[in-house]
DNA sequence: TACGTACATGCCCATATGGGTATATACGTA
DNA sequence: TACGTATATACCCATATGGGCATGTACGTA
């Protein structure tokens, strides 16, 4: 039962529900959420870490980049997502970080080539 | 998304995740709730109260009872219950709220043919 | 009307939670 | 080694949360 809440409790954050919807979609580095989702990188980072505690999500390192991604082993938490996202797909929040998600990639592109 | 996090908040916690297992199985009143969860009425009747106010549940009263019923219209909260059952099929407090429950009409009873 | 049972609520307190700011650490590069 | 970028963490604070105990309210019955 503990198992369950602590799932319901990481999802009933927004900043948290906003990483795992992401990440659902695919793997990113810390700067990438904090691009998407527009907040602050300790903010992110604290954030992550109570998921990796719990492990729903695994990082690993390429170079400077931590890259988060979800632990698929957790099914309950994967069957959860997918419900949510159902039901999301009007909201203006989720349709926002979904737009700047599809552009994430240009985003570190373009830190690259403005350095 | 505010919608789906007060979902999630309200599952969060042990006490509301038990009650909405029960009524998702029947109706019940606050004392058959109380003595299949065993824990104290104002604890009950304050998490009954959350509930209600988001619009979980609903509350009908049949003389000194105070019925409660999940509100079916909430497709987000039926998906997810549908889950997390599924999920604690093998939970040691799922299974023996579940025998509680079963015997909870007796519980009543009991009351009545004592008094 | 007086009393008992069922339920709701108010008050108080301990603890948990989330976020901000500052700082530390890791890694690549000059 | 010195520096810049990326990330993690420590510290602090405001607020939210959950529970206990006492009390209030609603309804039925004598």
């Amino acid at each position: 039962m503990t198992e369950v809440m602590d799932v319901f409790k990481v999802l009933s954050d927004e900043t948290r529900l906003r990483i795992m919807i992401l990440l659902y979609n695919k793997s990113l580095c810390v700067c990438q959420i904090q691009a998407v989702l527009e907040e602050t990188q300790p903010k992110i980072s604290k954030h992550l870490g109570k998921l990796r505690d719990l492990n729903f999500v695994q990082s690993k390192r390429l170079e400077q980049l931590m890259y988060y991604d979800i632990d698929d082993s957790n099914k309950l938490l994967i069957a959860l997502l997918k419900d949510i996202i159902q039901h999301l797909e009007k909201d203006t929040t989720y349709k926002k970080d979904m737009y700047r998600l599809e552009h994430v990639e240009e985003y570190i592109q373009v830190k690259a080539f403005e350095a």
